[in-house]
DNA sequence: GGCGTTTGTGCAATCGTTTTCACTATTTAG
DNA sequence: CTAAATAGTGAAAACGATTGCACAAACGCC
């Protein structure tokens, strides 16, 4: 029972268990056998014999054994872990991602590992350095800005990365949703249903398919307005005033401020004005909003899959460029008249 | 410029740059001395001549020589990680409290590896199995039920673990909540604004604030109504119809089917309903909620302080046990009678 | 100038695995 | 019944870093 021995652990010193970390020397030394044996046995292709295999199995899990990953990984070079940049943890959009991202791994015995930056404590390059340090076996990237064109470019060359939402580069993969036409689709989605007094917030490069839908339905440029990703709940509200739109429509991250401005100046949704955000966030369903999202879940398996093609892929093929397309969630923050 | 070297990373192969990780050795050989040198180079407090240091670090960066951790935290037995095992990733509170944990340990150079449970696909079993292969230095632990108690008794054998939010084990440090504090500290914000008729929804442990502060103000029990945490929106209407409340408590998970209950009534906060919740997370301020709220910035330097301290203390002290305070962030969802 | 100390460097062991190679024992084929 | 194939095992060399030990050169001190 209380066995007492300077080689294996646990020890028992004065009845308190002090267990000391089990490896594959202990396990071998408890069982009579060599180290590599220990080993072929928890390898299910290895040659080993079937009642050897069981003992060696029980008795290191009676002993407590955990296999250290640590130096697993560095003799095999693998360490089924990919890395994941946020590149912001206040974007609760962000976290649904990842949600995703790690449930989908999980199912192919990957873990996920993530690296948030944060404005002012960490940046995308010290992450990006980190998760690198850390030898993932591949690193999916959210490009937000350029800053680290050249040294992603060298880290490329020996570590495998895919990139999300942002195709920043033409030699990595990339799985991207179709803003424009997103943007499109929610112009619509206002047009359809007698808006064209609209204001749009935030669209930037998205806007293009605003000005497409907009073009499409023969509406003069004098009829719409526009304000900048940096416009902010003063501007808005001004807008509402001086302009007086009959829907607002937010792209990106202006959801906030847009709904923030709304409330200020005490109209209701959708009788007074109507709302279409961009991204399908919890608080927007809380809130009831009509909005654009993306299939996290479709995200997520495509990502998956063609980066766990690309990790068995000897022959370097050449980049694979994925877009998904956004769809319409209705709520009841769009009045039609 | 070109150069070609089988032993040396970076190689040059067909005029695109086939780059091999390059490991201590490669700087050694390049710099004619030997691995250990190129090793102390690296160490502050090692003794190696500056010249030496200086060419051998500048020709470090040149070449692209990037630590490899795994080897290290191998060699050291230290990984400079902190694992967090967050038992929700639905939870947006604990993302910010993840965000500020983050934070802190960066400032003391440590990393932060999340795992979260996920229902369904990971338990927290395995969510402390991977984290315990990943050797990390110490794990944060939010207890959320009493599943793994033998298994994280035995682990804490030798991993050291600090827990949040719950007390679970005696001998394992904690950092908590006073949340009984909480609750009594809402329920009279409640009964300062001329609130009695109060409905008190997922109080369970928490309950027993709410109830000190009733009773503090002699208020009849038959004048207060409470539900438990697996309310149903149903349930919730329900009593508000039949009971009628002036104002509602949401302690913890409720928020939300609290929320959307008086949206579903058509009633209005706070003119015909006051609404206190537990928890400041970020739709809760948006929507403007008053709430009961932590100050997640204290409880990280608390915890991390803590930590530290165990980390670096070989004799064993005895475990410290710290309760924080929260306090009320008053915005206009509570009507004053 | 001899002796003790300091400084800078290399050698080699080590961390816990995986994996190749070699070797024996057993089975199978001819 | 021998030759060849196969199964099962152990020894040992990695993986890339850290670090105690040994040793040489340079220095300070009387």
């Amino acid at each position: 029972m209380c066995k007492i021995s300077i080689f294996c652990a646990p020890l028992y010193i004065l009845g308190k268990v002090c267990s000391i970390i089990v490896t594959l020397k202990d396990v071998a030394r408890d069982c009579g056998v060599s180290v590599s044996t220990v080993s072929r046995a928890f390898d299910k292709s290895s040659r080993i014999s079937q009642p050897v295999r069981q003992r060696i199995l029980t008795r290191a899990t009676e002993m407590g054994y955990t296999p250290n990953l640590i130096a697993r990984s560095l003799k095999s070079n693998r360490t089924n872990t990919i890395a994941l940049i946020v590149p912001s943890i206040e974007n609760r959009f962000y976290i649904d991602v990842l949600k995703h991202l790690e449930i989908t791994l999980h199912g192919y015995g990957y873990r996920l590992l993530v690296s948030f930056v944060q404005p002012g404590i960490t940046t995308e390059r010290e992450c990006l350095e980190m998760v690198a340090s850390a030898k993932v076996d591949a690193i999916i990237l959210i490009p937000i800005d350029a800053d680290n064109i050249s040294y992603i470019e060298s880290l490329s060359s020996h570590t495998k990365f895919i990139q999300l939402f942002t195709r920043l580069f033409d030699h990595i993969d990339s799985v991207v949703m179709d803003d424009i036409g997103g943007a499109e689709l929610g112009t619509n989605h206002l047009l359809l249903r007698g808006h064209s007094r609209i204001l749009l917030v935030g669209g930037e490069d998205r806007a293009d398919g605003f000005w497409q839908a907009i073009d499409a339905a023969g509406i003069s440029h004098e009829q719409v307005m526009t304000l900048p990703w940096h416009a902010t709940e003063a501007d808005i509200c001004n807008a509402i005033r001086t302009f007086s739109p009959t829907a607002i429509f937010s792209v990106a991250n202006t959801n906030e401020v847009a709904w923030r401005s709304i409330q200020q100046m005490e109209l209701s949704i959708p009788e007074d004005i109507s709302l279409i955000v961009y991204d399908n966030t919890k608080w927007v369903s809380l809130v009831g909003l009509t909005a654009v999202a993306h299939d996290l879940e479709q995200i997520a398996a495509t990502l998956v899959a063609q980066l766990l093609k690309r990790l068995n892929d000897e022959d370097n093929a050449p980049a694979v460029h994925i877009t998904l397309d956004p769809f319409i969630i209705e709520r009841k923050s769009v009045l039609s008249r």
